[in-house]
Parts: structure tokens; sequence; C-alpha cells
RNA sequence: GGCGGGGUAGCUCAGUUGGUUAGAGCGACGGUCUCAUAAUCCGUAGGUCGAGAGUUCGAAUCUCUCCCCCGCUACCA
């Protein structure tokens, strides 16, 4: 009897057509990638996958303003996340569209099923409704006829809704959360979500919408469509060909949904009670990712501070990314990007330690051995000088560590090996050997202890950066693919061809130049100005509430969401004051007055006197 | 307002169940080798561990109060 292949199944988000790709998405999806790379070499049969969310009214409402049908909208953007991933390397075993026929089946499948259990039923729905957010809004939420999340008018609409009566799984939620404590991760979230959503107790959710045209038409009379949410989250079934497919039959629960912290509410509410709801295993591990932010602030398209990930990757590469991302972010918690930070990476871990490593390693092994791989001597040919920093990136370890997405932490100490090595290097010299005939045998120990390490780096770095892997693999003579080997190797001795011969290649990160003074000020300028930017907001704030005594009553607009720039005219910042009268004002900034802190002083004193009109008018 | 997480060297952070001179990485400075991508390697850098009080033989580590930051969430009918 064959041995069935342990199998794994990971998912990152699938991302709304809504936006172009930017460094978020690269973030989740490079996570994702490494952790289905690493169960690749480690023995799993891998099923990762990515895709695309399409339907929805603000899909629908982009697409009309660009002149386009949604679905054109649609391919264009996808066209757009496919070249980056295949940019990055990402190996995803299938890219699922949410307007792809077989999900629309399967979608449509799961609704009537949950529809047989009895779990949806019809009821009459009047009232607001934030069309951009595709939200419904209870009377008391509704501000001054805004929106409270995004500050947009609401309309009143009145329609037939089928509802999913998540409310009956409350108990069960519950006991499946305090059954399985690491579903939900990183804990953080876990808390905050269960505090603010699960304990106050769960709502039914509408899950059809009379008004929106663009979606998969729910399988009820009239025309109503599947709500985007309940149809997006099907995808990580659908895609494996739910109900029958064989994928479903294999992979089905997934091992780890990889999302962002602003989606966990929905994967950790309604998606496990949908699938509670259709009789189907829950996945076994939801984890939310946090964000990237930029110097001191969110990104968002209104600051033009969106860093796209095709320029980093023209400048830096790929792997410089993925690395990057990787090893400067602890996976699950908001991170920050800036140009220093990067170089500091590239030129520090990437071009010093690694690539200075190989570049060394291999002109020895071409200057004192012709270019051949020396034979190692019976004993000892490996140093045992390294072995503690070897066993720091153990197998064992790392796998520990992969489980937990640690993947920082596991960069971290496969880098304790390369920086060893460079010690080892130096410490032993092999340059002075060369010149002692009779120390020939010590040196070829030293060498070949060099090639090792390169060799196990190749093959411990290959799911982080899979291109630099083979790079190094190549380099060594190999000449097949590094990510088709197993990890087991790097517990055991290299097995090399008799005089096998590396080939010395250009720097696989050559360092990044410090800028001229006139070039930093310049580009280092961008990354300060938006700092700067961010701590006057902050300081701009603290003083107003401490002035007028606001308290909670006043700041930025969050420009977290991407939806922001509807609000505002670029180049601008909103700061809301609630008056007296309870009704919330917007006060425009603009960005440029914050960059310049001559003209500081002025905003301050001019949302001051605006404000202080609006405290005095209102009695 | 509620819940949660934090405030430790210039920067990013580690600091187990309280115990000798508070650590790492990066940056900075000085030195060194020369195989290498002006890379490597070695050494130095003296931070009232947010503030105050308390418990204790002894606290960054426990208790209380206060200040500040961050996240999630709510409300100001």
């Amino acid at each position: 009897m064959a041995l069935e292949k342990k199998t794994f199944y990971v998912t990152t988000p699938i991302y709304y057509v809504n936006d172009v790709p930017h460094i978020g998405h690269a973030y989740s999806t490079v996570g994702a990638d490494a952790l289905a790379r690493f169960k690749r070499m480690d023995g799993y049969e891998v099923f990762f996958l990515t895709g695309t969310d399409e339907h929805g009214q603000k899909i629908a409402k982009t697409a009309k303003e660009k002149g386009l049908e949604p679905k054109q909208l649609a391919d264009q953007v996808v066209e757009r996340f496919k070249e980056v991933w295949v940019r990055l390397g990402i190996t995803n075993d299938r890219f699922i569209r949410t307007t792809d026929e077989d999900h629309r089946k399967a979608a449509q499948a799961f609704f009537k099923k949950v529809m047989d259990t009895g779990y949806i039923y019809k009821a009459d729905y009047e009232g607001w409704y934030c069309l951009p957010d595709e939200k419904f809004l209870l009377d008391s939420e509704v501000i001054d006829g805004k929106c409270p999340d995004c500050g947009r008018p609401v309309e009143r609409i009145k329609e037939e809704n089928y509802f999913f009566a998540m409310s009956k799984f409350q108990t069960q939620l519950e006991k499946y959360l305090a059954d399985h404590p690491d579903f939900i991760q990183p804990d953080s979230r876990k808390n905050e979500l269960v505090n603010n959503f699960i304990k106050p107790g769960l709502a039914d959710v509408s899950i059809t919408r009379s008004t929106v045209k663009w979606g998969i038409p729910a399988p009820v009379d009239g025309n109503a469509t599947i709500y985007v949410w309940f149809d997006a989250l099907i995808n990580y079934i659908s895609a494996l060909g739910w109900p029958d497919g064989e994928n479903y039959k294999k992979f089905w629960p997934a091992d780890v949904h990889v999302i962002g912290k602003d989606i966990l509410r929905f994967h950790a509410t309604i998606w496990p009670t949908m699938l509670m709801a259709a009789g189907l295993p829950l996945p076994k591990r939801v984890f939310g990712t946090g964000y990237i932010n930029m110097g001191g602030e969110k990104m968002s398209k209104s600051l033009g501070n969106v860093v796209n990930p095709m320029n980093l990757m023209d400048t830096y590469g790929p792997d410089a990314l993925r690395y990057y991302l990787l090893r400067e972010v602890v996976f699950g918690f908001d991170g920050t990007y800036t140009e220093e930070t990067f170089e500091g990476r590239f030129n520090g871990d990437l071009a010093n330690d690694l690539g200075n490593l190989i570049s060394r390693t291999l002109t020895m092994v071409e200057k004192y051995f012709g270019g051949s791989i020396p034979e190692p001597s019976k004993k000892e040919s490996f140093d045992s000088n390294l072995d503690i920093a070897w066993k720091m990136g153990s197998l064992e370890h790392a796998r520990e560590l992969m489980d937990k997405l640690a993947f920082d932490v596991v960069l971290g100490q496969y880098w304790e090996l390369i920086k060893a090595a460079n010690k080892y290097i130096q410490d032993s010299a092999p340059w002075n050997l060369a010149k002692d005939e009779s120390k020939k045998e010590e040196l070829q120990k030293v060498i070949f202890t060099m090639v090792e390490v390169l060799r196990v780096t190749a093959l411990r770095l290959s799911p982080f950066m899979p291109f630099t892997a083979q790079a190094i693999w190549e380099q060594l003579g190999f000449t097949d693919k590094v990510e088709k080997h197993s990890f087991s190797e790097t517990e055991t001795a290299g097995v090399y061809q008799k005089g096998q011969k590396v080939k010395v290649g250009t720097p696989l990160f050559p360092r990044i130049e410090k800028k001229k003074e006139g070039e930093k000020a310049e580009v280092g300028g961008q990354d300060a100005i938006v700092a700067a930017q961010g701590n006057l907001k902050k300081k701009i704030t603290q003083h107003f509430k401490t002035a007028l005594n606001l308290k909670p009553e006043c700041g930025w607009l969050a420009s977290s969401s991407l939806e922001y720039p509807v609000l505002l005219a670029q180049g601008k910042y909103g700061f809301y004051v609630r008056t007296p009268d309870k009704k919330r004002v917007i006060i425009e900034v603009e960005q440029q007055k914050l960059a310049d802190s001559k003209a500081v002083d002025g905003v301050y004193d001019h949302l001051l006197a605006e404000t202080q009109k609006l405290f005095t008018n209102a009695g």
C-alpha cells in the first residue's frame, strides 16, 4: 500500500479588482507563496490558491466611470495582478476569479444547499444603504445623511432580501473557537474579534441584493444577486471543485487562509458559520496579516504614497522584494516601508552577507582548485566550527517556525549560518593555507565546507527567494531545479559529481551605492515629507484635543480605506470635528502645507479658527 | 467610552517563573585581513529600562496611580 502524501492547502485573499496591485497585496501573497513552496519541498502535496473578487456594486460603478463593462474592467485588472505574480515567482496552483463559470455554479449550489437546510430566510428590508461600502446602516448610524465610515451620502432603499441565519450559530461558533484556540491568528486579532463581534452576539446577514446587478444570480425567484461576500468566500471551495471535485476531497479543509486584517471579521464569523450551515468542515486556521505603512503614513491612493511592486522589482529584483517583505515585517503585524530600511536590508543582508559569501567562495574554488569543487577528504570533510549556526536553522526548527508563519524568524536563523560562514572564512584564512602546499588538505576542507554552506543555503532559501536559490544552485554546477529537491538534503552531506565545476557569475545583489547628496535629498525627501506629515498631523490632533477639550471628537479622516479618494480631492487631508450639535464637519487641509514646517502654524490656526466658529454658531 | 497591545541604547526591538556589571541587529566611530560586491572580521559605543509611589534583602521584570502611543470597536437619538 503506497503511502498517501500529506496534503497542504493554503490560500491568499481574493483581491478586489477595484484596485491595482500594490505592495500590500504582494505582502500576503508572497507569504502564502513562501509557505506553499516550503511545504512542497518538505514533502507535502500542496494546493496554493489566489485569485480575484470581481462582483459587486463598486466594481460596476468603477467600470461605468471608465466606460467599460464590469467584466472588461476585471479582465484588465486581473492581468495586472497576474503580471506581478509571475514576476514575483508566485506558484499558485490556480488563479480563481469569482466570474469563473465553475465558481458561479458552486456559489449557487452552496446557496441552495444552505437554503435547503433552512438557514436562509426571506425578509423585507427597508433602510439606509451606503452604496460605495455596500453596507446596510441603522438609522442611528447615519450621521447627517452620511455614512459614518466613509462620510458619503447614503440612500434609502427598500427591498426583499434573503438572510443567512448566522445568529443560530452563536453557540456553535463560540464552542468551536474555544476548542480550536489556533483557529484565528494572531491572538491579538482574535481577542479583538471575539470581544467586539462574537460575544455581543452574531446578527443575521442579508445575502442577496435586488438592486445590484453585477453579481451571481441568486437561485431564487426574482433577479436578485448574491451578496458579494457570500459569493467571495465560497471561492476557497469552488476552486477545488466543490462539491464533487477530486481536489476538494483531497485538500479541504484548508490548512490556512492567509488574509488581511481588514477582512478577518468575515473569515472568522460568516465563513465558518456558512460552512456549519452547509455541514462542511471548517478551515484549520485563518491568519490575518497587517498593513504595510509608508513612512509615518498609512498607504493610500489619495496621498500618492502607494508603492507599486513592479517599480521596486525593476530596481531591486523580485527576490529582494520577497526577502524584504518576509524578513523586515513580522507576518501578522503592521510594518513600515521606507527606502532606507529596504536599502539597509539589501546592502546589509543580501549584498554584504549573502552575495559576498557566494562571490568569495566561488572565486576561491576557481583560484585554488581550478573551479572544481574539492574532493571532501575522508573524515571531517565538513568543519564542525559551523555546527551551532547550522543547527539554528535546522529543518526541525524551521518547520515549527513555518507552522507559525514566522518567516522573519526563520530567515534570521538561516542568516546565522551565512554570517558564521563569513566569519569562518576570515578565521581559517584559506588564502594563507593556499600558500603552503602541506596544508592542502586543510584548504580542501575549508573550501568544501563553504561550498556546503552555499548548497544548504540554496535549498533553505528556495521557498523565500526562489530565483536567487536557483542561481546559487547553478553557480555550484548543478543543472536541475533546486525547488525539486527536498529539505531532507539540508541534513545530509551534499552529493557532487566528481570534479563538479562551479560557475562564477556576476554578483546577485550588487550593492546599492549611496546616492549623491543632491539625489538623496530629493528621493529621501519624499519619505521624509510623508513621515513629517504624519508627525505633524498627530501633533495637531493632540493640541486640538487639549485646546478644545474635545478628546475623542476630532481627528484626521482615516486614509486606510481606499474609498478615501472619493471623498477628498488628491492632495488634501480631511480633518473632522464633531460639533456640539453632533454633526461631523470636515475641514480640508492642503497636503502641501503640512510639508512646510513654516506653514504648519498657519494650518493649526486655521483649523482652530474654523472649529471655534462652528462651536460658536452651534451655541 | 469599552476591550486589547505597548512605552528599554540614534533607529528596530529581545529581555524566561523578580537576583551578580540590562542584551541583539542596524547605524556611527576606530582597527584588521585581502579570497570577495570599498565587502569580511575585531573592538568601542556608557541607555535614570515613560513618570511617581509601594511590596521585597533585591525589580525593566510584581502592585497602585498618572502621562503618552497604537489597534479593534462603540457612541455622543
